[in-house]
DNA sequence: TCCATGATTCGAGAATTATCGAATTATCCA
DNA sequence: TGGATAATTCGATAATTCTCGAATCATGGA
């Protein structure tokens, strides 16, 4: 990840729909979802949709399978928490404290609590 | 944090000189960085990089104080860590198998390192 | 009060990005 | 092969964002 992966990435998110779509396909897991339903969801047009995912595909928050006549997109992770890693980088080089409450309260629990007994995939 | 909000946080973030001041301001840590500094570190006109951290203040990521005749800008964790956190909101919903990898591993390994002995401040 | 310093605001031109109609590509099925 | 469905690419217009010179505001010291 470097300046500009990132800005890259940034920019794919500083838009509504990009980041609705974004959002939309880390709900819908690695099972993904065809480009058609994403469309029909943000209720944006078929062609407008395209470009905004390739953008996300791009900028490495997404990827593309064809499945039959669809194409399914789903998020990807690794490539968001680069992004996210590339953000707090150098944060606890120096000064711990200061990023302590960013990631080691916060992230974690809003996203996964504690692990659970144990998960599969 | 809202929508809007996470559109304003990504847009200032997809920005070269913005991102580089973010990322400066997070290695400075609690005691911050003045305008000026910041613009002779980037290489850039002080009005111009008034414009951004303006941009970086009202988007919830930093916050600026007055200290005699200058003005101290500091990366502000809080607003991160809601920015990030709404990025993944509903990971773990029905999915929890698709972001663990995203923010149980990477994240806080990224960051800071289990936690320390102790940390002051 | 007057001057110097540090920073912000204003305004306009330049550059980038978003949107969507129309045309194109790919796949499946009869 | 022909038609239907799913999605992408092209191209032009519209909208947004970036940049920086010039002017302005705020603070501290002589």
């Amino acid at each position: 990840m470097d300046t500009n992966n990132a800005l890259e990435g940034f920019g794919a998110l500083a838009q509504d729909t990009r980041l609705a779509a974004f959002r939309l396909l880390v709900v819908a897991g690695p099972a993904g979802m065809p480009a058609g339903t994403i469309a029909e969801r943000l209720a944006t047009p078929a062609n407008t949709l395209s470009t905004h995912l390739a953008i996300l595909t791009r900028a490495g928050l997404a990827s593309a399978r064809r499945e039959g006549r669809q194409i399914i997109y789903s998020a990807d992770m690794a490539g968001a928490r680069a992004l996210i890693g590339y953000l707090v980088e150098d944060c606890c080089g120096g000064h711990p404290e200061a990023c302590a409450p960013l990631l080691d309260a916060a992230v974690p629990d809003a996203c996964c609590p504690p692990a659970p007994k144990e998960m599969r995939l």
